[in-house]
DNA sequence: GATGAATGAGACTTCATTCAT
DNA sequence: TATGAATGAAGTCTCATTCAT
C-alpha cells in the first residue's frame, strides 16, 4: 500500500511545518495558511490530509509525544557508562536539552496551555502524562532494582517528585533560559537522582 | 470637572475581566471584544485604560503576580501551627489549591505559552520567576535557620528542585487533575520538604 | 484545475474602481470596503490581489501613469496637421481635456497630497516626475529641431517653465474650473509655445 | 473685549497645531485628539472652539491665506533693490523658498486635494484662486508700467502663465526636491519674468 | 488529488462626537 | 469654560472554510 504510506509521509511533513510555525511565532499564528505555505503546500491541498484545523493540530500534537516514545523505546544500554548514568540520559530524553527538543518542548508547552480550554485535547494530554509518569517511575523502579536506592522511599511519591521536577524544569528553562541555565538544569538534575540515592 | 472614577479600580476591573475571559475560553479568546463585555464596556471605552491589547495583557498578568506576593507579605507566624507547617502553608500560595489559585494559574499558564514568541512579556516573566526563586529560597533557608535541615544540603540546587517541583506540579494538577489531585500535590509536597529535613 | 482567472485584468479592474471612489468620494474615502463594493468583490477578496491597502493605492496609481505613457507613445504624425499642432496636441495628454484625463488627474492629485506624508509612493511621484519632464523637454527639442524655436532658449530652464505651466493650469482646472475654464487652458498653452518660437 | 481676542487667539494656536499635524502626518492623520494633543488641549476642550472638525480644518486654512496676504501687504519698496528684484520677492511669497512658506505649501497642497471632493471648501479655494491670480496680475502690470515689459503681451494670459509656473513650480519642489530644487526655482522663475521684459 | 479564488466573520485599532461633571 | 469618559461605527487586515475547476 505505498499510496498509504506516502499519505502518512506527507501528513507527517505537514506537522513538520505545524511545529515550525508554532516555534518561530506561537501558536496563535499557526493558521493553516502560513502552515501550507511552510509546508509547500496551497491551503486547499491541506484539506486532504486534515479536514481541519483542530485535526492538524492534534495529529501534530500525537508526533511529539510519539517521537519521545520512540527515542526511548530506542535506548539501549551499553556498557560504556554506569547504569546511573544512562539512567540520568534516559531523563534527558524529556528535556530542552538539545535545539531539537526544545523545539518539541516549545510546542508542547503552547499545546498544554490549549488544553485547559479544549476538551478535545484533553485526552492525548492525559495520555502523555501517563506515559511520562510511567516511564519515570520506572527510573525510580530501576534505582531500586539496582539497589542503588535509599531504603523507604516511596515509589508513587518518588515518581510524582520526579515528573514534577522534570516538567517544571524544562518549563522554566524555556521561559527563563538566563536565569536557569542548560548546565543548572543538568546539574539539578543529576543532585536530584542522587539524592535518592544511597 | 470631569467624571470622577478610579482609574486604578476600573483598570482592575478589567483586568479581572481579562482573567475571567482566559479562564473561560482560553487567552487566545481574549479578544478585546469578549473582554470590553465581561467587564460591562464598550470596546472604544477600553481604550481610555489601555491603549493596546498587549498593554491590557500585560497588566492583567502584572496583578496576577502582585497578588500572589501580596499574599504572601501579609502571612503571620501564629503559635497555633508548627514552623514547619507554616512554611508548608506558604509555598500552598503558589498552587492551585483552591478555586482561586487555579485561575490565577491557568491565566499564568496562558501567559506563558505566549512569553515564547512575545519578547515584550519576557521581562515581566523573568521578574516572577526571580521573585518566586528567591521565595522558594527562603523556604530553604528557613529550613536551615531553624535547624530543621539536612546538613549539607545545596542552597541554590535546592531552590532549583523545589521551585521546578512547584510549578511542575501546578503545571500537572492544572492539566491533569484526575490523574495528579490535590491530595497528590499536597502531599507530595510534604513529602519533599520532609525529605529535605533531618 | 484551479479556476482559471486573469490575475492582471482583474487587478486592472479593482485599479479602476478605486479611481472611480477616488473621484467620487475623495482617497480619504478610498476603503478597502469601498473600493471592494465597488469592484463587485468581497474584501477577502481583494486580499488576492493586492496583500495591502499600500499595494492597491500604489498599483492604482502606476496605472494612471502607464496610461499617459501608452497613449503618448501611441500618438503618431498624420500629415493632416501641422507639426505644431501635433506637439501641441501632443501635450494635451497631461491635461485635464476631457473626461477621462480630468479623472485621473484627478486621482493623481489625491495620490500627490499623500505622497509629501508617505515616503513610500515617492519613488513612483518621482519616476513619474522625470518621466513627464523628459516628455516635455522633448517638444521643446522638437521644437528646436524643426526651427521654430527662438535662438536663445535655455532647453532646461525652458523644460522646468513648461513642466511647471501644465502641472500648474492642471490643477487650477481641476480645482477652479469656473475660474480657470478649459478653454483658457487649452489658450494659454498654445500661447506659451508660441512664446517660444519665432 | 479681551475675551473675544484669547478666543481667537487660542483658535490661531489651534489652528497652528493643526498645521504642524498635517505637515508630520498628513492630513488624513489630522484627527481632533492629535491636534488636541498638539495643541496641549483636551478633546472636549476643542468642542469650544470648534464645533466640528470641518469647521476646524477650514479655519486653519484661511489662515494659511490670510498670512499671505498679510505678508504681501506688508511689502514695502526700498531702494537697495531694483524694481524687477522687488517684484521677482514678491513672488517668493507664494512658493516654498523657506521652511515656514513649505509648511504653508504642504498644508495648502492637503488642502487641495480635499477640495475635489468636499465642496463646502470650493468657495475658499476660489477665493484664495482669485486673489493671488490678481497678485500675479499685479506683478505683470507693474512691469508694463515700469516699461520693462515687452510690447504686445497679453495681460490675462501672462497671469494665467505666471500663476500656473508658480503653482506648478511649488508643487514640484514640495513633491520632487531632488529633482526640481530650490535654486532651480528660483532660476527658473527669474528666467520667466526676464522673458517677459525686454 | 490538487488548486487557489472567494467569502464573511471577527481580530485590533482609531475615530468624531456626545455628555455628565 | 473645561474635562475626559464613553460610545459605536468604521478603518485595515487575517482567518478558517468552502468550492468550482
Amino acid at each position: 500500500m505505498p499510496k498509504i504510506i506516502d499519505h502518512h509521509k506527507r501528513k507527517v511533513r505537514i506537522a513538520e511545518a505545524t511545529w515550525k510555525v508554532i516555534v518561530d511565532e506561537g501558536i496563535e499564528q499557526a493558521s493553516v495558511r502560513k502552515i501550507a505555505k511552510a509546508a509547500g503546500l496551497s491551503t486547499g491541498s491541506l484539506r486532504h490530509y486534515f479536514s481541519s484545523q483542530s485535526e492538524l493540530l492534534r495529529f501534530s500534537m500525537e508526533m511529539v509525544s510519539e517521537r519521545v516514545i520512540e527515542r526511548a523505546k530506542a535506548r539501549e544500554y551499553s556498557e560504556d557508562i554506569s547504569p546511573l548514568e544512562f539512567l540520568t540520559e534516559g531523563v534527558y530524553e524529556v528535556l530542552p536539552v538539545n535545539e531539537e527538543r526544545k523545539i518539541e518542548m516549545e510546542v508542547w508547552l503552547a499545546f498544554s496551555a490549549k488544553v485547559l480550554v479544549d476538551s478535545t485535547l484533553r485526552e492525548l494530554s492525559n495520555k502523555v502524562y501517563s506515559d511520562m509518569h510511567q516511564g519515570l517511575k520506572n527510573v525510580v523502579l530501576a534505582l531500586q532494582s539496582l539497589q542503588y536506592a535509599k531504603d523507604g522511599l516511596d515509589l508513587e511519591l518518588e515518581a510524582n517528585r520526579l515528573h514534577a521536577i522534570v516538567d517544571g524544569m524544562a518549563m522554566h528553562h524555556l521561559l527563563n533560559p538566563e536565569h536557569f541555565t542548560h548546565d543548572e538544569m543538568i546539574q539539578t538534575l543529576k543532585y536530584h537522582l542522587q539524592s535518592l540515592c544511597k
